[in-house]
DNA sequence: TTGTAGGCGTTATCAG
DNA sequence: CTGATAACGCCTACAA
């Protein structure tokens, strides 16, 4: 192991540890070139690497910071937290990934956790069900961003995704393509994007005069959406286009349709809320509404980085738009 | 911030803080029941949170391992790095994923910023070429797994997936389907598994005597992959058949024939290394060799919390076999 | 059963 | 320019 400390240098270059310290801190304005050489010869000679440890003890601060996903499986986490490392990376700070698996308890484990371990800051796709403890944090000043999800009542930065804007605006495109009977399928209305979507998608029908029926609107757990689906295209007036409010429930969607033989784009009309890797790939390249995952990735951790450095808080929205991403799956139909 | 340290919780519950210090790990055994309930009662009033990483430093372990991955776009790369991450957390430790970028660069760093946060042992996709790191390392005796690529002459525990004999038996299948002429795709020779993956190839070509051409291998970027496609299926004999090296590849081979209007499963079969989620819901399902990402992430976690535990070191390898998935894109061509 | 003292490897302060 | 010395917050003998 590297039993080699800064004492251990020390001696061997014939210095007292602080020199050491300093040299290491590239404090050599005033240092003996000397002293400096020494020190230098020493370092290479044994190997010697330094306890960042003992050095955040000391410092109070470990240039590390958390960030907790709300799941994983979402292409766009995998998107922000990519952009939040990159991000770091470039700032000398290093991100610890977890993932709460959008449940509470790990979500609050997580936090408490990566606190004890002396994180300088969190980035927290909130659960929103640790209300409390979310609330303590800011009270205490510690450092936090929000990200994807907003929690009521809470004083906190945030980056989100401008959801019942292009929602509307797709719903807007599906209406003008001669669409009349929309249907929307997102998973249980339990995060703040699921019901802002929703939200999009009756504003845009009342915009446009049309009725918003309760049987097009479905909120299902991923392992029942399929069911739900059936329950959806066996209703006497079956929808002619279909929402899906994100990239799971996409999925399942696009598995649910291929079982039946129901065609995109010819059948039903289909477009997905954010972005999928492979929508122009699949048979009838789907529209799709792409979210800038990396741009908000860097807001947040840039946002976060400043809160740590001046050891302020703020609350402010950044709110991005989305690209409405029009391919083949929402064309007119014609019936 | 969290002021309150140990010695606050103890003057507030009027004891010294070595009983603090046996109470927080447990050991009651030897604690009046009063004075028990005294501390309990001072550490939920002050909110007291213990610092991890004063206790690591004392310690020498700070429960943390670092991930270090080749290049977190692959599909493995995810999967493993979430089967690691669980792993961890079922066993009270940290994952601490970093991305290399396939970048040795990068991946010195890393190893050395980790090691400098004294993770107590490391998981690596080795890029290959800072074997010089990698032998100090485990010559120190410091706790190191390699995933998935392995590295000649260093005595390390490596999990691998077995890419020659899984590449030879899908082969093997698309031969059996009536193929001749069998091309393979795969990103530039850099790695032991892209290695041993044109390895199976040209094994199965040989076992069934049939020529292993030069023209039928490419090995390019993926920048470039698409015009290394293109001269493929301008050869005076294009192959009927094609072997993409991993997911990536397999992506440029599906907007390449996409664009060229090529339909996968007539006009020419398809065999992927690597599970692609979606690889059945594209137009023809595409055949794949699955990796058991998940247990081989299991196996690492394992094997390396072993050799901190016992602080012994291995030279094994672990060998995962692969499933052929096959499905329509491999299915017997009529010329 | 509880307290005291020393140390983990750094950095910060302030003399020298 | 360099070197003592005291923290940082916790753990571990050992003493009481």
């Amino acid at each position: 192991m590297a039993r080699v400390t800064m004492a251990v240098v020390a001696k061997e270059a014939g210095v007292s540890k602080s020199t050491v310290s300093q040299f290491l801190n590239g404090r050599f304005e005033y240092m003996g070139e000397d002293t400096r050489k020494k020190i230098d010869e020493a370092i290479k000679k044994l190997g010697y690497q330094p306890n960042y440890l003992a050095r955040s003890l000391k410092q109070k601060r470990t240039s590390m910071i958390g960030v907790i996903v709300g799941n994983i499986m979402h292409r766009l986490s995998t998107e922000v937290s990519r952009s939040i490392e990159d991000y770091c990376h470039e700032h000398n700070m290093q991100a610890i990934i977890c993932n709460a698996d959008d449940n509470p308890e790990k979500e609050k484990k997580y936090i408490e956790v990566l606190r004890a371990k002396q994180v300088d800051g969190l980035i927290i796709f909130p659960t929103g069900q640790n209300v409390e403890l979310y609330k303590s944090m800011i009270e205490e000043g510690y450092p936090v961003v929000f990200m994807d999800r907003k929690v009521d009542g809470l004083k906190v930065n945030s980056v989100l995704a401008a959801n019942i804007e292009a929602t509307a605006e797709s719903m807007r495109h599906l209406i003008s393509n001669g669409h009349k009977r929309i249907a929307i399928a997102t998973q249980p209305l339990s995060t703040s994007p699921r019901v802002d979507r929703l939200h999009g998608y009756k504003q845009a029908l009342n915009e446009a005069s049309l009725p918003v029926r309760a049987e097009y609107m479905v909120h299902a757990d991923i392992k029942k959406m399929k069911q739900e689906l059936d329950k959806l295209i066996c209703l006497q007036e079956p929808p002619t286009a279909l929402f899906a409010g994100n990239d799971l429930v996409f999925l399942e969607v696009l598995e649910f349709l291929k079982e039946k033989r129901i065609k995109i784009g010819r059948d039903i009309a289909l477009v997905v809320f954010d972005n999928i890797p492979f929508a122009h790939l699949v048979e009838t390249p789907v529209t799709t509404i792409a979210q800038p995952g990396y741009e908000m990735g860097q807001k947040a951790a840039e946002v976060l980085l400043q809160q740590i450095k001046e050891d302020t808080q703020g609350f402010h929205e950044y709110v991005f738009p989305c690209e409405l991403v029009i391919r083949e799956s929402s064309q007119k139909i014609d019936e």
